[in-house]
DNA sequence: GCAATTAGGACCTTGATGGTCCGGATTGCA
DNA sequence: TGCAATCCGGACCATCAAGGTCCTAATTGC
């Protein structure tokens, strides 16, 4: 189906939710568990994972919580996606480890699914979540050139 | 990880394969199987699908085998994903089938996820299965401009 | 009639994902 | 100083879809 994980899609939901927090202040997982619907340990994973690629920051203790660590209009999409599934590799082929692959030799594609991926990659990365999360109105991207094959 | 399925691997795979047939003529399974070097009945089972979804054309009996029904140029590599994985789909939510979320109300990116499934299936109509297969050098593709969010 | 081949589906196994829970560390307050 | 609130790190288990195999028809050529 090519999809992503729903530890992603609740990424994207908690971060929006975290943009609420007065400024400065910061939300508990408890709280944003309330504030999206979703189950409280779901929501504490998601923002643990989200701490440790440092999208947001968490404070401890009492009066502790979480905050954004940077607007999101500064977040493309990929970061998130990277930081929840970790790095976009449509195949199993696409890092450089040989031997792995027992029709290594008689694959004709051996290599190639690179530019997809970069594809899909610079996709990603021309949206922000805040573009997610944003008024109904589309706001044109300011990077629309969008050539498939670079020269490599 | 954001990765499609083995499936639609092997299925380019096997579309490059094929088109070492020479004019007119077709290819088995077995042969196909022998030379991927994939397991046969794994081979015969992507066939069928790609069959069904009319990328190649089998014909029965003795003599018989698979063939394509197209050049590889002119087959997008998104028409062998969503023959192999079906529609693209990131996110369980892009459908308007309303009722199904039960954190619809206080979903704030409910809908938003289509425009970003769109670039996806853009960026992947513009590669095609020949762009995998073919030469090293890197074809330019004739539709470098890409907007990512088009008006709506 | 027989062999070769595709067509269609059932079946089982395995691995990743989703989700929960627990103990420990840190912080603020009484 | 003790306590409560909260994050941090990891372990744990259930579920589900993907991967892969196999079996039985249907078709075709010799």
């Amino acid at each position: 189906m090519l999809r992503l994980s729903k530890l992603t899609d609740y990424a994207v939901v908690v971060l929006t939710r975290l943009d609420d927090a007065a400024e400065g202040g910061v939300l508990t997982a408890p709280v944003l568990a309330g504030n999206t619907g979703l189950a409280e340990p779901t929501v504490a994973k998601v923002l643990k994972i989200l701490a440790h690629a440092g999208l947001v920051e968490g404070r401890r203790g009492a009066l502790g919580g979480y905050r954004l660590t940077r607007p999101l209009a500064t977040i493309p999409l990929i970061e998130v996606i990277t930081a929840m599934d970790g790095p976009i590799a449509l195949t199993a082929c696409v890092d450089n480890s040989f031997g792995v692959c027992e029709s290594e030799s008689a694959c004709p594609v051996r290599g190639r699914w690179d530019p997809v991926n970069e594809a899909i990659r610079r996709a990603l990365t021309g949206i922000s979540i805040a573009d997610l999360a944003g008024p109904p109105a589309i706001v044109p991207h300011p990077e629309p050139a969008f050539p498939i094959f670079a020269a490599e």
